[in-house]
RNA sequence: UGGGGCGUAGCCAAGCGGUAAGGCAGCGGAUUUUGAUUCCGCCAUUCGGAGGUUCGAACCCUCCCGCCCCAGCCA
């Protein structure tokens, strides 16, 4: 399918955005610059794409750039998997950061001479208070800390103790280096925090040559300083950052001051985002991989059919603001059929099949008949199907006993089967078991292509249907959003709150040929059920096909109301 | 009970002193060879609460209430 709208053209208008067009218009920034600062530890999720839409939205309206940065400060986390992954992901969302790419272990070397700047100029010392003890001295949030010790410690003393920290002298945990600010201050962020601490380990980028790693907070306002950024844009839990992050750049020689605005998160009702959890779930084998179509990552949703354009407009829809809200899956799932419709193409399958013989069509003869491709978009065309005397509805699509409401097949009933022709149900054959296996019916050849009859006869509803001569068989895979109950158990275990009926496998599947060879992850419609797409699992004359989203189904809502 | 934020319909969200946009959901109805789509209509006398200022307040002031974040050598 093709996106028919750049992403800049999806912009709407927020705080943010007001931001930036008052700095630009008052000429206190001649390029808009921002970054996307991922760290490496895991796959990105739909909760990324918003911070990614506003922050390539805003460079792009502005024609400023984005930069996309890796937040590659703790090695003991983060790997070369996620680094790949995260530009594919990003790339797939439809953003481009061109050659703008950076690490912030492309700054270590930079980032190191100016936390010696900060011990010279009496700002910054080694502490090496054991890290319980430091927890205690930093006080509560109701009682201010005490002064370390170390603080008191002289310019050259902290010089050579750092020096021999990078130098790998200590261990683990033996000693930091923090800023020297305000252990009385009530934002806990400016009781002197940690610049640096010691961790032997490799890092996926620079290897062993360092055994010291600036942390989150000294790395991150220093590179967007570097870098040249003039929006720094993160989340709500940053913002008691922010006086740090501007003591910092007030502290530094750094060659340009950017500044930090915070905005809320997105969630989606009990759809599962922690990073914690949905690591978890890959590592248990709980899902197949981080591309799992129940995963909430981007890579789960490509996999699952959902158009890139679709998180994005559902992301606008959702707007930028500094509240924290949740939104409903139901506003996802729209935007995700209203693209869906727009674009993709209709075929049909019948995911449980039940056998309709037409006992007065001619013993081995077929037809070949026109179907549109998709009724939203002339310019896709049409197919031909092949009709003939045996042919496969849905097994839902009839009921002996029909209630009130059902509109479908039943025996003595006329439907029309789409773009083939009206048949009315003879006689229900049903096994030892008695269960029904086959349908006897028969047409009316007046109706060819489905339509009326010259006489207008109508019909209560038409089924879509694949005709046996030349269906594929096809494995189908009912995904659902991985979700947390509303109401967690006792025993505090996330695990075991999922719900387990995210996925459901449905086979001997019949598709209408056409249906064979379907590009891998893009959505077709079922007609009315739903959006599939091919799964890099299929293999030849084996199709694998995963849901993408269910169709709106008003017949459900009916029979819920009993 | 220290500090930082946020409260507009079931959900998201405009609004920035002149009398409550829009979207999602829901509810009616029309069209329909997908019970889909599309279309049309309905859906906040009121903006967390109470006072105050003003001719006029969701917007300004005061007090109160509720929710979120912060005591990692995570980000």
């Amino acid at each position: 399918m093709t996106e028919t709208e750049p992403a800049t053209t999806e912009a709407g208008r927020d705080f943010i955005r007001d931001i930036v067009q008052a700095d630009v218009e008052a000429g206190r920034v001649a390029t808009v610059v921002t970054r996307f600062p991922p760290e490496p530890n895991g796959y990105l999720h739909i909760g990324h794409a918003k911070s990614i839409c506003l922050n390539f939205g805003v460079a792009d309206e502005y024609r400023g750039r984005c930069h996309l940065r890796f937040d590659d400060t703790n090695p003991t986390k983060e790997e070369q998997e996620f680094i790949d992954a995260i530009q594919r992901d990003v790339h797939w969302l439809g953003f481009d950061w061109g050659e703008h790419l950076y690490h912030a272990s492309d700054y270590f070397e930079r980032l190191y001479e100016w936390a010696e700047y900060l011990i010279r100029e009496g700002k910054a010392y080694v502490d090496d208070t054991p890290p319980d003890q430091m927890r205690s001295q930093r006080g509560s949030l109701t009682e201010p800390g005490q002064n370390s010790p170390d603080r008191y410690r002289p310019v050259e003393e902290n010089l050579d103790l750092f020096r021999r920290m990078r130098a790998g002298e200590f261990p683990n945990g033996a000693s930091v280096l923090r800023a020297k600010i305000d252990m009385a201050s009530p934002n806990m962020n400016l009781r002197d925090p940690v610049l640096y601490r010691i961790l032997h380990a490799e890092h996926p980028r620079t290897g062993t040559a360092w055994c010291i790693y600036p942390t989150y907070d000294y790395a991150h306002g220093q590179s967007d300083a570097i870098e040249g950024v003039t929006h720094s844009l993160c989340t709500l839990e940053f913002e008691d950052h922010r006086p740090l992050y501007d003591w910092l750049i007030a502290n530094l020689p750094v060659p340009s001051r950017p500044h930090q605005y915070e905005f809320a998160r997105l969630n989606i009702a009990y759809m599962v985002m922690s990073k914690r959890i949905l690591t978890r779930l890959v590592t248990e084998r709980r899902v197949s991989g981080w591309d799992d179509p129940r995963m909430p990552t981007l890579a789960g949703v490509r996999r699952r059919g959902i158009p890139a354009a679709a998180l994005r407009d559902f992301v606008r829809r959702s707007g930028v603001t500094k509240s924290n809200s949740v939104s409903e899956i139901a506003a996802f799932d729209h935007a995700i059929r209203e693209m869906l419709n727009r674009v993709a193409l209709r075929r049909m399958a019948v995911l449980r099949p039940l056998k309709l013989v037409i006992e007065n069509w001619p013993e081995g003869h077929t037809e070949t008949l026109d179907a549109i491709n998709n009724p939203e978009d002339a310019s896709a065309g049409s197919r031909s199907v092949t009709f003939g005397r045996e042919i496969y509805i849905e097994r839902d699509d009839f009921m002996e006993n029909p209630p009130k409401k059902f509109f479908r097949l039943a025996p003595g009933r006329e439907v029309r089967l789409r773009y083939g022709y009206f048949v009315t149900c003879r006689e229900a054959v049903k096994n030892a078991a008695g269960e029904v296996v086959e349908l006897r019916c028969t047409y009316d050849p007046a109706t060819r292509g489905g339509n009326a009859p010259p006489e207008g006869r109508k019909v209560q509803a038409t089924l879509h249907w694949v005709a046996a001569a030349d269906a594929v068989t096809a494995e189908v895979r009912l995904y659902n959003h991985l979700f947390a109950r509303p109401d967690p158990g006792a025993d505090g275990d996330i695990m075991a709150d999922l719900n387990p009926d995210s996925l459901e496998v449905v086979q001997g599947c019949l598709l209408e040929p056409a249906l064979a060879d379907a590009p891998v992850g893009e959505a077709v419609q079922f007609e009315r059920l739903g959006y599939f797409c091919a799964d890099p699992d299929s293999t030849p004359g084996r199709p694998v096909f995963n849901r993408t989203v269910g169709l709106r189904d008003t017949w459900a809502k009916v029979q819920g109301r009993g």
